[in-house]
DNA sequence: ACGGAATGTAATCGATGATTACATAGAAGA
DNA sequence: TCTTCTATGTAATCATCGATTACATTCCGT
């Protein structure tokens, strides 16, 4: 949550605190309002987020075409975030290590995914805004399968895998690592989820059955 | 607001084709009018189901206290359908052969899934009604849960696993599975998509590949 | 047959996404 | 500096939706 900087009080009338007529950048407010709704586990609606900014119900119209832009600034934003996460986590994870560096990959997904679910939900459901409307997006995604087809073409080279059909096991892996997220998502995991650190628990188990199952015994 | 055009003349009583004031079994109506809905892509609404039922938009508060009950009773109506299908493909594998079994439970899922998309989503999801609203739906999924548990605890009898952590490889089958029915839904096949047999059979291959990798060497 | 309980209708409310006409400010060019 | 163009915000308005309330109609048990 970056400082955004009104900062402009622009004195007109005698009444101090007056906001001016032009907001510093609704766009952006608007896009980080939106995403505190859905942090809160609200429903995000263009007057709620139009509220939020202080501003009319009508003026978020002048920066989107309609709600299914908005959201899709939205997901563009928590997608940045989610990639960034997940790069650093890849940075610390050595290179010539395939195994470890998919291991790394999956816990920083899942790691994310757990603590920011609604994020989750925006980036990965492509629900809100009308499917393949953000470029920006799916770039991004593909960029992200294409880190992980290179992790398992590396497995590969050093031949630590007992299949060779790459595809399969690549498709498997994001199955595997994406439905966990979204069980945890959509209610599956009933009770034991209070203790959150249990999931994350859980997730590790699971990423390291799904790669001994892979390798070559 | 007056600008709505009324277009019902309402036909009078002397006209044959009178539907009569009390409707057959409108909650029966609605469940199949809005399961419809969603099976042609559209926004579930509460007011659309009762002007497919030809009613008035107040009626279907008689039968549900509000929208979330009416999408509880559709998940409901689909999740019964849904296990339907399951246990008939697991009617026909032996009991004695777990892999088959789990072969044939997660086929059978993933076709359901993949044919019935909005209906598999409204069912894994509880976005549509407050969670655990249904408990028709959790004892069902409970007891789809309990299914592949057995199966699990009869490989593992059989000396058949390579893992003795039933839970995690539970986990992970669901994951796996669960997660290449939402990638699916998701929009996560972008292109290829077009030809569903496809899909079909990459979603055996996946089911394969899991089952290759907890099965002993 | 009667009267209460179910069930449907009509009217209305508040919230929402969206559009339109208008107001204001910031900046570019004379 | 002054003027004008354009980006941006406001106000008013619509249609749709979920939901509630008062009333109407039919069903069913006594």
């Amino acid at each position: 949550m970056s400082s955004r900087q009104p900062a402009k009080p622009r004195a007109r009338r005698n009444t101090s605190e007056v906001r001016p007529y032009h907001h510093g950048d609704l766009r952006r407010v608007l896009i980080d309002a939106a995403l505190q709704l859905a942090a809160e586990g609200a429903e995000i609606s263009v007057r709620e987020a139009a509220r939020r900014a202080a501003v009319s119900p009508g003026a978020p119209f002048r920066h989107f075409p309609n709600r299914a832009a908005l959201m899709a600034a939205v997901a563009g934003e928590a997608q940045r975030r989610f990639r960034a996460e997940i790069e650093v986590a890849l940075d610390q994870a050595p290179a010539a290590d395939p195994f470890g560096r998919f291991r790394a990959f999956g816990l920083a997904y899942l790691r994310w995914a757990m603590r920011n679910p609604a994020h989750f939900e925006i980036i990965s459901t492509g629900r809100y805004f009308a499917h393949g409307s953000s470029a920006e997006l799916t770039r991004d995604n593909a960029e992200l399968i294409a880190l992980t087809e290179g992790i398992l073409t590396e497995a590969a080279k050093q031949g630590l895998l007992r299949s060779a059909d790459l595809k399969r096991i690549q498709i498997a892996g994001r199955a595997l690592v994406y439905g966990f997220a979204r069980m945890n998502l959509d209610g599956h995991f009933p009770r034991w989820g209070v203790e959150a650190g249990e999931i994350e628990r859980m997730a590790e188990g699971v990423i390291d059955l799904f790669i001994a199952g892979i390798a070559k015994p």
